[in-house]
DNA sequence: AGATTCGCCTGAGAGC
DNA sequence: TGCTCTCAGGCGAATC
């Protein structure tokens, strides 16, 4: 599942090929997306140059010269592919941008929890980002901040990390790896969590996220070609996925739970 | 405002 | 083999 590094990865893989491009044509299939994919897509996209490829949180902003942004969301399951070459039809291929003199990309998403919404109001950010908390590579993304944010929260610092108001990219993955490696547990209440951990932590998120986009490097031609995917980062998990399993820093048997409805687990002994 | 729950989807895997 | 059930998960929206 794309989280931030992944969304990183597939901005960097579309960047260089498709800047300054053109579209030349797009075709939806199936526009019953997270949202609808706006019926006007083509007529405002086509012809229209990409000036910018950016990201913020898990969306890639495209900024076309007629001032429209392209927001692409790859929710849960979603792909976007850049071919060079015509590639058959496969299921849940639910939208192509051909682009001028370039590649074709091609939108797949079987849960459909992904969107590609069209967004113009001069320099008025989308309401969809407007309530984003900091990026974690940002100066603003401190511990105190992380400290001051969470004064008087009762809910755990798990839920309390993943929420993008607070910061954007820490995903369930990156949160339990976060959390184990800042030595916390991820049920604490947010509140009791002191302003020393939160530097820590805010450190080790930033780590983590670094470390997979890294990585997510050797996967990037997986995703710019015609391919799908290869695993990544499960070669460095010390928690997720991995309860009933032994500590890979302790051998105590990690344990798992449910936080804030998401899987969760962590070392009884590790975390406190 | 903060906390909690719900809903959108399909595919993989477990159980029968 | 084939069906049914459960779970996974980002995150906005609704509710408490």
């Amino acid at each position: 599942m794309p989280e931030l590094p992944e969304v990183e990865t597939v901005r960097r893989g579309l960047e260089p090929q498709i800047l300054g491009k053109r579209f030349a044509s797009v075709t939806v299939r199936e526009s019953r997306l997270r949202w609808p994919v706006p019926a006007d897509l083509a007529l405002r996209v086509v012809g229209r140059r990409i000036e910018s490829v950016d990201r913020r949180g898990k969306y890639i902003l495209m900024g076309l010269d007629s001032g429209d942004r392209l927001l692409l969301h790859l929710g849960m399951s979603g792909r976007m592919r850049v071919l060079t070459e015509p590639l058959a039809l496969v299921k849940h291929d639910h939208v192509d941008l051909q682009m001028q003199d370039g590649p074709l990309l091609r939108y797949n998403d079987p849960r459909r929890f992904g969107a590609l919404l069209l967004w113009n109001a001069g320099d008025a950010v989308h309401p969809l980002l407007a309530d984003m908390g900091p990026e974690p590579f940002s100066e603003a993304f401190t511990g105190d901040y992380l400290w001051e944010r969470s004064r008087g929260r009762q809910s755990p610092v798990k839920t309390f990390i993943m929420d993008g108001h607070i910061v954007v990219g820490a995903g369930n993955i990156y949160a339990a790896e976060s959390l184990f490696r800042a030595g916390i547990r991820p049920d604490r209440a947010a509140g009791s969590v002191s302003r020393k951990q939160y530097t820590a932590l805010a450190g080790h998120i930033r780590d983590v996220l670094s470390e997979a986009i890294a990585q997510g490097g050797t996967t990037l031609r997986d995703f710019v070609g015609a391919n799908g995917q290869s695993g990544y980062f499960q070669q460095d998990l010390w928690v997720y996925g991995r309860d009933g399993e032994p500590c890979r820093r302790c051998q105590t048997v990690l344990k798992r739970s449910v936080i804030g409805q998401r899987a969760s687990v962590w070392c009884p002994r590790c975390q406190r």
